[in-house]
DNA sequence: AATTTTATGTGTACTTCCCC
DNA sequence: GGGGAAGTACACATAAAATT
């Protein structure tokens, strides 16, 4: 059986995601909801949320017997969710769509001329924001890397991270205070979910000063990478925000600001090929192929664990009474 | 020397397939 | 259908490699 996992008993009533202008969720900050069963373009109607979503839980994270500060890095950031921060709203985001993009998280070798950078934060930055964004699965006969297609731990942990490190009170920047800049265990917990210092930059809320952002980085300003000032990503997080609720096309600008043009092509495919303006519509007349897991989630009730292929992601999905 | 990344093996949970 | 074998996917531990 899947983990399920406990849905708190005040909350035991299933969130609605807004099907239409009648739903509760539409104006209620508080109500508790669920992101992971959401579309990409479901994103706009959740931005009032002042909550984190129901299927934001610690053991998506599967910290086990991580570190102390790690696991007091996941309940601090639990315990200080604001959504109305910026930079929190932005980090939550992002994390449902840096789930979406996997397994598509890896990036090609450094390219020649990355050395005619060097000593350039601005030039190196500005060619790991460009980088392509390539699947991670490039041995030959061993399948694709693990650990990166169950959407949730994404979801979770990245928003950890952003929040975590964007916050010199949180226990990650103060460990890092405690130990010369390094993220101790962190690094390989996350970075076998592609969560590492090239796609923090490549995701634009983070600098790369040096052509060792390819290589094994380490933190500071003085190194290979270091986070952008609060201010900094705030900015960029309330242009996001911003992009998202625009207009029709929000999520797909929102996600081309981060992802870039190819990434946010792809995941929007089906929903620009059927004309677009598909938010609202409800039934659309040829429902996106389902894959087998997906059909067997469904039968099982399972909604909210639901992992959507590409073509889902952007189509107003018929919600099943649960 | 320190830090991060990559590779490999083990255990576990689930899925799929196949045979009865 | 049921039930077991084979296959898939993951976390975790450990070791090794790469880079600064």
């Amino acid at each position: 059986m899947l983990p399920r996992y406990s849905v708190p008993q005040e909350q035991a009533a299933m969130p609605r995601v807004p099907r239409d202008g009648r739903d509760t969720t539409l104006v209620d900050a508080e109500a508790p909801w669920c992101i992971n069963s959401l579309t990409i373009g479901e994103l706009p109607t959740i931005l009032h949320k002042h909550k984190l979503p129901n299927d934001f839980l610690i053991s998506h994270a599967s910290l086990g017997s991580a570190e102390s500060y790690i696991s007091a890095t996941y309940h601090w950031v639990i315990k200080h969710y604001d959504g109305a921060s910026p930079i929190h709203k932005f980090a939550l985001l992002v994390s449902y769509l840096f789930s979406r993009v996997a397994p598509k998280l890896g990036h090609g070798g450094a390219p020649n001329n990355i050395s005619t950078m060097k000593g350039s934060t601005k030039d190196i930055t500005e060619h790991v924001r460009q980088v392509a964004w390539v699947p991670a699965a490039e041995t030959k006969s061993s399948s694709s890397r693990k650990g990166v297609t169950k959407t949730l731990p994404f979801i979770v942990m990245i928003t950890t991270t952003i929040i975590a490190l964007s916050d010199p009170l949180s226990p990650l920047r103060k460990y890092m205070a405690a130990h010369n800049n390094s993220l101790g265990p962190w690094s390989q917990k996350h970075g076998s979910k592609f969560i590492n210092a090239f796609n923090l930059v490549r995701m634009g809320v983070a600098y790369a000063h040096a052509p060792a952002i390819y290589g094994s980085p380490k933190y500071g300003s003085m190194h290979a990478w270091s986070m952008k000032a609060p201010l900094e990503i705030a900015a960029y997080a309330k242009r996001f925000i911003s992009l998202l609720k625009s207009n029709a096309n929000g999520p797909y600008e929102a996600t081309k600001l981060v992802f870039g043009t190819t990434i946010a092509s792809s995941l929007n495919r089906r929903s620009v090929s059927s004309g677009g303006m598909s938010r609202g519509t409800g039934l659309s007349r040829s429902p996106p192929r389902q894959t087998f897991e997906n059909k067997r989630k469904r039968e099982h009730g399972e909604i909210e664990e639901l992992e959507l292929t590409d073509d889902e992601l952007f189509e107003v999905k018929r919600r099943r009474r649960l």
